[in-house]
DNA sequence: CACGTACATTGATATCTGTCAATATTCTGA
DNA sequence: TCAGAATATTGACAGATATCAATGTACGTG
């Protein structure tokens, strides 16, 4: 049966494709070691903070926080930059963008 | 009205298990058919939808629908009334409030 | 070059997740 | 009470993911 009412209200669905895009973004704060990640990194702001201190709060082997980096900085919410060999993360600055557009 | 501090960004990084429950949050919506679902449902404002209507558009099999229903509903972003044999779904009032609080 | 530090990658493994067919449940109407 | 419709649950399985030990790579200092 059908309880479609008639068109007029609203806007179109989501696009497929664009629902996987902004799905990978919540993946990637979907797990909680990468949301603390994230957290800790944005707090550091345009400084931003080296991975190497970041093994201590989060808890997690060195391999573990490294893949995670990786896939906040995949999905386009962090970046990093050398200085020696240290790896600096700061929070990209369009991030949340359109998490948030979804959300709200 | 208190003044603690919420899950946003404050001067201390995020609890751990705050982080466990809005990594939850996200899970719900890191995956795209969910997300289309949840889309779909938050278009149709306080009349909600029916679950009958989604399986066309979202193109999977009734119970892989329903299965994903019951992970936003147990998320908190959707709720569910019966009318007959019909299963309507609204969003809920707050339901990304935690979420877009985090990300603000 | 050689060594130590910081970080990334690989490989293995246990767990989680998305999917559908089959089946069960709940409700309506005859 | 019986049949059919809408939805939920179960069971099985393939693929994804989180984790760590071991190893590899890049950098700085002697």
């Amino acid at each position: 049966m059908d309880t479609k009412q008639g068109v007029g209200i609203g806007r179109r669905p989501i696009r497929s494709q664009d629902a996987e895009t902004i799905a990978a973004g919540f993946a990637a704060l979907a797990d909680p070691i990468r949301l603390r990640l994230f957290d800790l990194i944005r707090r550091t702001g345009l400084r931003g903070m080296c991975s190497c201190d970041m093994l201590e709060p989060i808890g997690r082997s060195q391999p573990t926080v490294s893949h995670h980096l990786k896939v906040l900085r995949e999905a386009g919410l962090v970046e990093s930059r050398r200085e020696g060999t240290w790896q600096w993360y700061t929070a990209t600055a369009d991030s949340t963008d359109k998490l948030v557009q979804f959300l709200s």
